[in-house]
RNA sequence: GCCUCUGUAGCUCAGCUGGUAGAGCAACUGACUUGUAAUCAGUAGGUCGUUGGUUCGAUUCCGACCGGGGGCUCCA
């Protein structure tokens, strides 16, 4: 019999009969392995673990740990999905049925045009399941590109047929399992035992192939396990996240409201929201005059002209809100979508020499943009918001410096705030399109190189990630993990060869010549109504000390120490800590519940015996009773428990 | 914009198959004067998102519009 050499990711090289499997390996390894074996990646391509192999081979086999082992479940989820679709309603036709980050979807077509609803899951859950119990493999079949048109026209599927005519004969391969066949490229993994738990999450319209233009089908969005297990824990990992959704935080705990006669997408600022914004506004005011930034202020409008110039109004003009005229000449005017074209005339209204550079000017600036109302979400996706603005101005080698310095203050901004789990995603040119991009190749090469350089010497985690640089420079977009793991993108630096030539930008440099600036946007929160709806989720609405709306509570046992109380508040006022003073009739019990609810960091209690010592009693939020104090020790300790954050 | 779900008092929600609405909390009034997560009683509060239609009659059925949620990039 003959042999090949299979080389194992320890390196280590065993020697098997020609056309053996993934899953038999495993079995030659261990029952329990085999047991787990999802798929089989053979010098890095993803196979089916019972696809024999032939030559020589590098084989890591895939499991349930894998991201690529997960991606091959739920694909394989989905086409059973599809399965118990067909079987419950004949003649469905089938679009594309991929496995997503979290699960996977598979777009369909009733027949009859009869669309699908929630109630319909359970059943559609139920005859998965006992489908997957009958454990039947996923069996791979080569098809002829004339076999596989003849097998899809016979079923009167056209969007199979569709897909097919993009694929190339001889390519083609179909998958089986059950009664259910279908195009599909594979991998699966063995068969539909694997699947032990399944639960379809929701309906949406999809578009087929992404087309607006064409025909919208039902996707069905679903994940599964291999352990019921760990959909129960799916499923309470998304309730904590419900509990923690900014939109229902920002009610309970009134930092934001919508009204519909303001309109949809504009948020309004309660007081506490307001507060919450000012103390982030002001922190990051001073840490950027520390860092050399000079802050500006612009109107809400300018000129459509301004922005004929920038390039915006060609660019994203036809999707923006519309202009407005003044009465008399008609002249016309945009909400403005961007600061930099203002920050730009800002630069140009005197003459600047290379030793006014770097000249950074920032600005909490208020833009406006149309977003397709389907797109509004919360305060993540909103019409008007603040960006925490900047625009840095400098000379082509003061790129890589400036840019070091825009990340010491990202950082600074993350760490302050708990967030202590970040990469960044460095976007370059796409090396086969270059002649996309505008400005110097030889500056954008300088550009990509410094900033991953200096990303890399700031110890960042970084991913290059190629072709996804905008036309007019490259960007680093940093990417937050929250408390529960999900993944925000927050703060974006971005290189600009492009606006300072359009305002026709220029400085005279020391060889007294006239240089055109490069320019450098940057966000550390990115607007603040996106960060704070993060920060928000991120901290479960219990924001650090610093930046809570209301710091104390402070809550007199009974009316008797209204004026003790008072006492206590003012001269926490005047050290500058935030609180209200609960009088109302009621019990102590009770005051402490609200504030507890209210998720106040620290409660004051005071009553006769506080009155008397001249002491006050302190609970924490979420902790509880911290015994009695004095006020002074009190002041001194809330101190040193903000003192990390410059305020 | 499109698909889908959804819209009842300030908030959270109940209201079976059509007969013009109910609870808890909040608010207000009063009593209680309170020791570490909800004191008791009373009062008030809604043209059931808007607007057409079906019907003797609609919060309940149908349509349109408005708002909210989920989705519309993940390529067999």
């Amino acid at each position: 019999m003959e042999l090949i050499n299979i080389t194992l990711p320890d390196g280590n090289v065993k020697q098997y009969p020609k056309g053996t499997t993934g899953l038999e390996i495993a079995q030659s390894i261990s029952e329990g392995l085999m047991r787990n074996v999802l798929a089989a990646k053979i010098n890095g391509e993803i196979w089916d673990a019972t696809r024999p192999i032939f030559a020589d081979s590098h084989l890591q086999l895939l499991t349930w740990k894998d991201t690529e082992g997960k991606a091959t479940f739920w694909h394989s989820s989905a086409h059973l999905l599809a399965e118990a679709i067909e079987a419950l309603y004949p003649k469905t036709k089938f679009g594309i049925g991929p496995a997503i980050e979290q699960g996977f979807y598979y777009d369909i077509e009733l027949p009859d045009g009869k669309m699908l609803s929630q109630e319909q899951f359970e059943e559609i859950e139920k005859k998965m399941l006992e489908l997957a119990r009958q454990k039947n493999t996923y069996q791979r079949t080569e098809v002829s590109k004339a076999d596989a048109i003849q097998y899809f026209t016979e079923k009167g599927d056209e969007y199979k047929l569709e897909l097919i005519e993009g694929l190339t004969d001889g390519q083609i391969t179909f998958y089986q399992q059950g009664n259910f066949t279908d195009l599909c490229r594979g991998p699966h993994i063995p068969n539909t035992g694997f699947i032990k738990a399944v639960k379809l999450m929701n309906v949406a319209g999809a578009y087929w192939r992404g087309d607006v233009t064409r025909k919208q089908l039902t996707r069905i969005y679903a994940v599964s396990f291999p352990q019921e297990k760990e959909l129960k824990e799916y499923l309470t990992l998304l309730e904590e996240a419900k509990k923690r959704d900014h939109r229902k935080l920002g009610k309970e705990l009134e930092l934001f409201t919508f009204s519909e006669n303001v309109g949809m997408g504009l948020p309004l600022w309660l007081p506490k929201g307001t507060l919450l914004r000012e103390r982030l506004e002001n922190f990051l005011r001073k840490a950027q005059v520390k860092a050399g930034y000079s802050p500006v202020v612009t109107p809400h409008i300018g000129s459509k002209k301004l922005y004929e110039i920038s390039g915006h109004w060609e660019k994203y003009g036809k999707d923006s809100f519309q202009p407005i005229y003044t009465p008399e000449e008609g002249e016309q005017f945009l909400l403005k979508p961007m600061n930099c074209p203002h920050h730009c005339e800002i630069f140009a209204s005197k003459p600047r020499s290379y030793k006014d550079l770097p000249l950074r000017l920032a600005e909490f600036g208020t833009v406006y943009r149309y977003e397709q109302s389907g797109e509004l979400h919360g305060l993540t996706r909103v019409r008007g918001f603040t960006q925490d603005d900047a625009h840095i101005f400098c000379r082509t080698d003061q790129v890589k410096d400036e840019f070091g310095k825009v990340i010491d203050l990202v950082l600074y901004v993350f760490r302050s705030l708990g967030f202590s789990e970040y990469t960044a995603q460095v976007s370059i040119r796409d090396k086969s399109d270059l002649g996309k991009y505008l400005g110097d190749p030889a500056d954008w090469e300088m550009a990509e190189k410094g900033i991953e350089e200096v990303a890399l010497e700031k110890g960042l985690n970084i991913v290059i990630e190629e072709g996804e640089a905008a036309f007019y420079g490259p960007k680093l977009d940093f990417m937050v993990k929250d408390a529960l793991g999900r993944k925000w993108q927050l703060g974006t630096v971005q290189v600009d060869y492009q606006l300072p030539k359009r305002f026709k930008l220029e400085y005279i440099g020391a060889d007294n010549q006239k240089h055109c600036p490069v320019m450098i946007h940057r966000a550390p929160f990115g607007s603040l109504e996106r960060f704070i709806a993060v920060l928000t989720e991120h901290c479960a609405g219990d924001f650090p000390l610093w930046l809570a709306p209301e710091q104390i509570a402070v809550l007199p046992i009974s009316e008797k120490y209204h004026e003790y109380a008072h006492q206590v508040l003012t001269a926490l006022e005047e050290s500058d800590i935030r609180g209200y003073l609960d009088e109302r009739d009621e019990k102590i019990q009770r005051k402490i519940r609200d504030a507890e609810v209210k998720k106040i960091p620290y409660m004051i209690i005071v009553g006769e015996k506080e009155q008397a010592e001249g002491r006050i009693s302190i609970r924490k939020h979420h902790e509880g009773d911290k015994g009695s104090t004095t006020l002074e020790d009190f002041i001194g300790q809330f101190k040193t428990e903000i003192a990390h954050v410059k305020q």
